[in-house]
DNA sequence: ACGAGGATGCTCT
DNA sequence: GAGCATCCTCGTG
């Protein structure tokens, strides 16, 4: 049994987020993220569930945040980093308990996030169960926001810092497989609750209850 | 299986 | 003081 490292992964690149947010969110179903720990080995999730946040969108930490006459934003107000370079990571303390992991997307100056609900974890998960002392059940360990956030040790050092490349970026899967993609609205919000912009593949079990 | 309620910290009124 | 892009525990069926 090999332990993955570093190497095996092609990091997705800034060009790569810099799309329509929605394009991003739908493409990152099936994609991987990847933790780098100690000694180059790593902590690999498949993405199975995503939200998009837009700054058309109620919804969104940077709604309402750029001044309509001179075109700028206020880069003191919450969630202005959402305007800064595609690949940026973009935490945040929710409910005052968990870390929820969002990459910036769209090219720079504009303003969009996609949050990243829920993960399949495939390498490492002996050390997620360590962090994870709540889960009962493997299933439990990275089905949500918050609790692939513990399993994976991301937190607010992961806030404006580039997610491209190690310790913590994404990366394509191995074998570019066509996962059965669904959508719905989004989950836990009460502003543009009619817009379906959650992604999440159909019938996978580590996709979030809600 | 499912629902109620609490924890906890930051932002904005 | 209210409102959150949540999760866990402990009740009841």
């Amino acid at each position: 049994m090999t332990v993955p490292t570093v190497e095996s992964y092609q990091a997705l690149t800034s060009e790569y987020f810099a799309r329509p947010t929605l394009e991003v969110a739908r493409d990152l179903i099936g994609q991987l993220v990847v933790r780098c720990e100690d000694e180059g080995t790593c902590l690999v999730g498949r993405i199975v569930e995503t939200e998009a946040y837009t700054e058309d969108d109620p919804a969104c930490h940077a709604w309402n945040l750029r001044e309509a006459e001179t075109g700028a934003w206020d880069p003191e107000g919450r969630g202005a980093e959402l305007f800064g370079p595609p690949g940026l990571g973009y935490v945040y303390l929710c409910y005052g308990v968990h870390w929820l992991l969002n990459v910036v997307t769209e090219p720079e100056g504009t303003c969009g996030a996609v949050l990243i609900r829920a993960v399949e974890p495939l390498d490492g998960i002996g050390r997620m169960r360590e962090r994870r002392s709540a889960a009962r059940r493997d299933i439990d360990l990275t089905n949500g926001p918050g609790k692939l956030t513990e399993a994976l040790a991301v937190d607010d050092r992961f806030h404006g810092e580039m997610l491209t490349g190690p310790p913590l970026f994404f990366a394509h899967a191995p074998a570019d497989r066509d996962w059965p993609t669904a959508k719905s609205p989004r989950i836990g919000i009460q502003k543009a609750t009619e817009r379906e912009w959650r992604f999440f593949i159909r019938d996978n079990g580590f996709v979030s209850s809600g």
